[in-house]
RNA sequence: GCCGCGAUGGUGGAAUCGGUAGACACGAAGGACUUAAAAUCCUUUGGCUAUUGCAGCUGUGCGGGUUCAAGUCCCGCUCGCGGUACCA
C-alpha cells in the first residue's frame, strides 16, 4: 500500500476536529504545562515557510508533555490590530476589519494544514471587542494605581488622595513626575482640576508633554523600541522629535524589578543581555552646583566621581529648563540661535553628523568641592532625557568631553597617573588618581583621592558627598516610560472622556468602548487623529452611550479621546485571556490563573527583546501588584527560533541578449545576474521549459548549457517576492504532505539558528516517512529480539533527551537511524513498532496516527503514554576500546563490557599489539576511560 | 565604540562531561533492476599519498598555550552575524 500522505492527514485533522481531541480543561489530575507562541500578525502576504518553524517546535513539545501525562495548554489566536491593516486601508479603501478578518482566514487555513494541536476554542484576537475590553480595562488600572517606592508596588490612587488630604505630599515616595511639596491644607483648597492635574503627575498611566519620537510620514508618535537609527522601523520613514501632549506608561517605575526578575527566569543570556542593556542601570551620583553670582543651584548625574577635580566646564542639553535661566544678556542671541539650529535637525541628520556644536549660556558654575569656578555651555550632544539634563564635564577622562574641549579651546587636567591626553581622553575605569588638590592648594579641598584606584576614588567621593550634603547617591536608569497614544485609526480606542481640559475614566461598567466606524483613516488636516472623523464619538456620563460630536456642547456630554493605543497594548496580556478567554467578568478568573500560573514555554522570535517581552513583563508586574494574578513573571521558559532566510536562485544573461549561461562557464562571457523563480528551479537545475513560460520575456530565451544542464547559481538573502525565493507551507504540504514539512523544518538545523529554506533536502526527509510506512506492511506478533530491543531504548532515550533539550534535528536524524537499524533487522514486530509510533507522533502526527490505527489500537495516539527508556536493553555484551598511545589511537580492542577499570586496563596492556608499541618499555601511565577509551602513555 | 553569538567536507549540519571529528541528510560518482524512464535498492564520497593486499600522513577560520588526549578549555588575532549607542 503506498504512503498516501493527502488521505491520511486529511482524515485525521477532521478525526481530531470532530472529537476535540485538543480541547483543554482548566483543572484536573494532571499536571499542567503551559506552551505558548508569540501569536502572528496576520499580514496580507500569508504564510511563508520561515513562519511555522516555532509553531512546529511548540507543537513537538506540546504533544510530548500531552503523552507524558501532563494538561498541556496549547492556544493559538491574533495580533489583529496594527499599522499595516491600516496604511493598506489608506491605500485601497477598505476598511481595515475587512482585511484583517480575511487574512486571519488565511492564516486559519494555512496553519490547520499543518496538524498543529492548539485548542482552537480558547482562540483570541486583540481587535474583537470582548478582548480589548480587558486591554481597556487594564489601561484603567494604570490611571488609577500610582507606584509607591516604599512598598515598591503599585498602590490605588486612592489611597494617595486620601493622604494628600490628611498630610500633604511630603511622606510621600513615588516614582512620580517632579512635583513640589504641599500641604493637605493646601491640597483641599484646591479645585478639583487642580487636583487632577497633581494626581497626573502620579499615575502609573498617565497625561502630559513629553518628547516623542514623531513621524510625521505615518502621522503617528512611535515608542523607542519602534525607531530604529533614526527612523521608523516599519516603513523606514524618518523620525524626529516633538514635544506632544501623550499618554505614558511608567514602565521605568519598574526598572529595577524588570532587572531583577532575569535572575528567575530561564531565557537565553543573550536575551537577558540584551534586556539589560535596554533598562541600562546605572550606578552614580548627583552632585549640586551653584551658579555664580546667583541662587540658583543645578544637579548633574555622573557615574566618576572620582574625576570631580577635573571639571573644567558644564554642558546643559539645549532642551533643558535651565537653559533659559543661565542664559546671560550678552549671550541671549548667540544661544537663541543655537538652539534654533539644533531644533531643526532630525534624530537622524544628529546620528549622522556628530560634529561638535554649541553655544557659552554666559554664566558659571561653583565647583561644590572646590570653589573652583567654570563655564557653563549648551551642546546637544547633552540629552535632556537622561539624567538631569546637565552634565560636570571632565574632558580628560570623556571622549566626548573631550571633543568639546580640543573644539571650543577650554582646558584638559588629567586626573590619573601617567595618562596621555595630549592626543584623545583616557576614558578607562582603571588607574591611580592622581591630582587631588594638596595641602595649601587654592582652591583647596579636604578630599584627598591621590594614591586610590578609580574604584576607590569613586566610592571615597560618593561618602565625601553624602557626609558634606552636597548630593546624593543615584541610581540611574536608561528605560523610559512607554509612550501609549497613537494618532492611528486601527487600534483599542482610550476609555477615556475629557470634561474641563483633564481626561476621566469611562465607569468600568460600560466596558468596551467599541471602535467606531470611519469613511477615511488619514489622520484629520488639523493633524488629529483618524477617530476624528467619527461622527458618533462622545461621552454622555449619565447613559453611557455614544452621542453625536455635535452635542458635545451639551453639559453632561464629553469628548472622547481621540488616539488609539499602541500595538504592544494587545499583545500584553493575552497569555493570560488564554486561561479563561471566555470569562466576562475578569481578563482572568482566580481559578484559571492559578491552575495555569504562567507560561512554561515561550517560543518567538528575538525581534520583540525589547518590545513586546518588557512591555508584557512590565503590564504583568502591575497585574501582580493589584494581586489579579499569582505570578510576577509571565513567560519562565523562552526560546528564541532563529530566522529561516531565503535561498535564492540565479541565471546569467549575456548582456544585451536573451541567450543565459550556465553557472560554470559565466566567467567566459560578460553577464548579468538575475533573481529566478526558486519554484522552477531543482537542485540548482533549472527547468528550462517552465522557465520559458515564466514571464513573456523570457519565451525565445537560447541557452549556454554544460553536460546538458543548466546550473544556476544561488545565494542567502532574505525571503521575499522581490526575490523570487519564497516558498509557501501549502505547496510543500501539497507535494509531501505536513508531516514531511515538520520533520524537515526540524531537520534543517537547530532551532535557535537562523538558517536558509532549500527544499533539496526535503526528499531525504520524505524517503524516511515512506521507508518507515514500509515497515508496518506485514506487522507480527513474535517477541523482539535482544538487539531490536537494544535500538528501540536507544531510540526513546535519545528522543527524550532531545525532546527536552530542544534539539530537535538530531531527533529526525535519530528516528532515521532507528528505521535503518530495524530494516537491516527486518524487524516488522509489534512490540517495536508500536513504541517507536508514540515516540513519532509529536513530530509527525498525522502518519503516527494512522500507524497507531493500523497496529489495531481503536484509541488515538495523542492520548498514549510516552515510552520510557529501560536501559538495561542497553548493556552492551562486549565494548570496543580504542587503544591509543600518548593520545594517538593505533588500534581497537574488543573487551567483556561487564569488566572493572583495572581489568581493561590489565587486558589492554597484555594485548599482543601493544606489546608491539611498547617494544619491552613498560608505560608511565594508563589512563582508562570506562566505555571509552584506553590511552596508554610511553 | 561597547555587549552578545558564531566560523567543522561540494551543501545543511552531528560530535550531550576534554576521549576514534565529519553522525544523519542532500548533492555527486559508480552499480543492480528495467526495452526505457520514474521509483526502489547497493557501493564510494574531507584532503593528500598508496591501492592486486594492508596502510600512512594531514585535517574543525589564524597564531600560541594547558593536557596522555583539544572542534571542545586558556591567551592573542581575523572574518561574519545580531543587539545597542553622544546614557555622562
Amino acid at each position: 500500500m503506498e504512503y498516501n500522505f493527502k488521505e491520511i492527514e486529511q482524515k485525521w485533522q477532521q478525526y481530531w476536529r470532530e472529537n476535540a481531541i485538543y480541547s483543554v480543561e482548566n483543572g484536573g489530575n494532571k499536571p499542567k504545562f503551559y506552551v505558548l507562541d508569540m501569536f502572528p500578525y496576520p499580514s496580507g502576504a500569508g504564510l511563508h515557510v520561515g513562519h511555522p518553524l516555532g509553531y512546529i517546535a511548540s507543537d513537538i513539545y506540546s504533544r510530548y508533555k500531552r503523552l507524558q501525562g501532563f494538561n498541556v495548554l496549547h492556544p493559538m489566536g491574533f495580533d489583529a490590530y496594527g499599522l499595516p491593516a491600516e496604511q493598506y486601508a489608506i491605500q485601497t479603501g477598505q476598511h481595515p476589519a475587512i482585511t484583517t478578518e480575511k487574512n486571519i482566514a488565511r492564516y486559519c487555513e494555512q496553519l490547520s494544514k499543518i496538524g498543529f494541536c492548539y485548542d482552537w476554542n480558547r482562540e483570541v484576537r486583540t481587535c474583537e471587542a470582548d478582548y480589548y475590553k480587558w486591554t481597556q480595562w487594564a489601561f484603567q488600572q494604570m490611571f488609577n494605581y500610582w507606584y509607591c517606592n516604599h512598598a515598591n508596588a503599585a498602590r490605588p490612587i486612592s489611597e494617595l488622595i486620601e493622604t494628600f488630604s490628611t498630610e500633604g505630599n511630603a511622606k510621600v515616595s513615588a516614582a512620580a513626575i517632579e512635583t513640589p511639596v504641599f500641604t493637605a491644607e493646601e491640597w483641599n483648597s484646591w479645585s478639583e482640576k487642580r487636583q487632577q492635574e497633581v494626581l497626573m503627575n502620579y499615575r502609573i498611566a498617565y497625561l502630559a508633554d513629553t518628547k516623542v519620537n514623531w513621524c510625521p510620514k505615518l502621522g503617528c508618535v512611535l515608542a523607542n523600541d519602534e525607531v530604529s537609527e533614526g527612523l521608523s522601523v516599519r516603513g523606514g520613514y524618518p523620525v524626529e522629535q516633538r514635544v506632544m501632549r501623550q499618554w505614558s506608561l511608567r514602565v521605568s517605575a519598574y526598572a529595577q524589578r524588570l532587572l531583577d526578575g532575569l535572575e528567575q527566569i530561564d531565557w537565553t543570556d543573550s536575551l537577558k543581555e540584551t534586556q539589560k542593556n535596554w533598562i541600562g542601570r546605572s550606578e552614580g551620583t548627583e552632585v549640586q552646583f551653584k551658579v555664580k553670582n546667583s541662587d540658583m543651584e543645578f544637579t548633574i548625574f555622573t557615574t566618576r566621581a572620582d574625576t570631580m577635580f577635573g571639571v573644567t566646564f558644564m554642558v546643559l542639553a539645549p532642551e533643558s529648563e535651565l537653559v533659559a535661566q543661565l542664559t546671560t544678556k550678552e549671550q541671549a542671541e548667540a544661544v537663541e540661535e543655537y538652539l534654533q539650529r539644533t531644533k531643526k535637525r532630525t534624530e537622524r541628520e544628529r546620528i549622522a553628523d556628530r560634529s561638535v556644536t554649541g553655544v557659552f549660556s554666559g554664566s558659571y558654575a561653583v565647583n561644590p568641592f572646590t570653589g573652583d569656578e567654570v563655564p557653563i555651555w549648551i551642546s546637544d550632544y547633552v540629552l535632556a532625557g537622561y539624567g538631569t539634563g546637565a552634565i560636570m564635564a571632565v574632558p580628560a577622562h570623556d571622549s566626548r568631553d573631550y571633543a568639546f574641549a580640543r573644539h571650543f579651546n577650554l582646558p584638559i587636567v588629567p586626573l590619573i597617573e601617567g595618562c596621555d591626553v595630549s592626543e584623545e581622553s583616557y576614558d578607562a575605569k582603571e588607574g591611580i588618581v592622581c591630582n587631588s588638590p594638596q595641602e595649601g592648594a587654592v582652591p583647596y579641598c579636604e578630599l584627598n583621592l591621590n594614591g586610590l584606584t578609580v574604584k576607590e576614588a569613586i566610592a571615597a567621593t560618593k561618602t565625601y558627598v553624602e557626609k558634606n550634603n552636597l548630593g546624593r547617591i543615584k541610581v540611574n536608569y536608561r528605560l523610559r516610560d512607554a509612550v501609549f497614544s497613537r494618532q492611528r485609526y486601527w487600534g483599542e480606542p482610550f476609555p477615556v472622556y475629557y470634561k474641563d481640559g483633564m481626561p476621566y475614566m469611562i465607569p468600568e461598567e460600560c466596558l468596551p468602548l467599541e471602535l467606531p466606524q470611519v469613511d477615511k483613516f488619514l489622520p484629520t488636516e488639523s493633524g488629529e487623529p483618524p477617530l476624528g472623523h467619527a461622527k458618533r464619538w462622545a461621552w454622555n456620563e449619565k447613559e453611557a452611550t455614544l452621542a453625536d460630536v455635535s452635542e458635545i456642547d451639551n453639559k453632561n456630554i464629553f469628548p472622547l479621546e481621540l488616539c488609539t493605543m499602541p500595538g504592544f497594548a494587545g499583545s500584553s496580556a493575552y497569555f493570560l485571556r488564554y486561561m479563561d478567554n471566555k470569562n466576562s467578568e475578569a481578563l482572568v478568573g482566580k481559578s484559571a490563573n492559578d491552575y495555569w500560573q504562567n507560561v512554561d514555554l515561550y517560543i518567538g522570535g528575538t525581534e520583540h527583546a525589547t518590545g513586546h517581552l518588557i512591555y508584557s513583563r512590565f503590564w504583568n508586574k502591575f497585574l501582580f501588584d493589584l494581586g489579579i494574578i499569582c505570578k510576577d513573571e509571565p513567560f519562565q521558559k523562552l526560546i528564541n527560533q532563529g530566522m529561516i532566510q531565503g535561498r535564492s536562485n540565479f541565471v546569467y544573461r549575456i548582456v544585451g541578449t536573451n541567450k543565459f549561461v550556465s553557472y560554470n562557464l559565466k566567467n567566459e562571457y560578460e553577464t548579468q545576474q538575475i533573481h529566478v523563480d526558486v519554484n522552477i528551479v531543482s537542485n540548482d537545475v533549472l527547468d528550462i521549459e517552465r522557465f520559458r513560460n515564466w514571464m513573456p520575456e523570457y519565451k525565445d530565451a537560447e541557452f549556454v548549457l554544460e553536460d546538458g544542464k543548466y546550473i544556476c547559481g544561488w545565494a542567502v538573502e532574505k525571503m521575499s517576492k522581490s526575490m523570487f525565493n519564497v516558498v509557501n507551507p501549502d505547496d510543500i504540504v501539497e507535494r509531501y504532505g505536513a508531516d514531511t514539512l515538520r520533520l524537515y523544518e526540524m531537520f534543517l538545523g537547530p532551532l535557535e539558528q537562523s538558517k536558509p529554506w532549500d527544499t533539496n533536502g526535503i526528499d531525504g526527509v520524505h524517503r524516511f516517512l515512506r521507508r518507515l510506512w514500509a515497515m508496518y506492511e506485514n506487522v507480527n506478533e513474535e517477541q523482539p529480539s535482544a538487539a531490536e530491543l537494544k535500538t528501540l531504548h536507544k531510540t526513546i532515550k535519545k528522543i527524550t533527551f532531545d525532546i527536552e533539550h530542544f534539539s530537535f534535528n538530531t531527533s529526525v536524524s535519530a528516528f532515521m537511524i532507528c528505521q535503518n537499524e530495524l530494516s537491516q533487522l527486518k524487524c516488522s514486530k509489534r512490540a517495536i513498532l508500536e513504541p517507536l509510533t508514540i515516540l513519532l507522533a509529536p513530530f509527525a502526527p498525522h502518519i503516527a496516527e494512522e500507524l497507531w490505527h493500523r497496529l489495531g489500537n481503536e484509541t488515538t495516539v495523542c492520548n498514549a503514554p510516552f515510552p520510557i527508556c529501560c536501559e538495561e536493553y542497553l548493556v552492551e555484551s562486549s565494548v570496543k576500546y580504542p587503544i591509543s598511545f600518548n593520545g594517538k589511537v593505533r588500534f581497537t580492542l574488543e573487551m567483556a563490557a561487564n569488566l572493572t577499570k583495572e581489568e581493561v586496563e590489565k587486558e589492554a596492556l597484555a594485548n599482543e599489539q601493544t606489546q608491539k608499541y611498547l617494544d619491552g618499555k613498560s608505560p608511565r601511565k594508563v589512563i582508562v576511560v570506562p566505555g571509552k577509551i584506553v590511552n596508554i602513555v610511553l
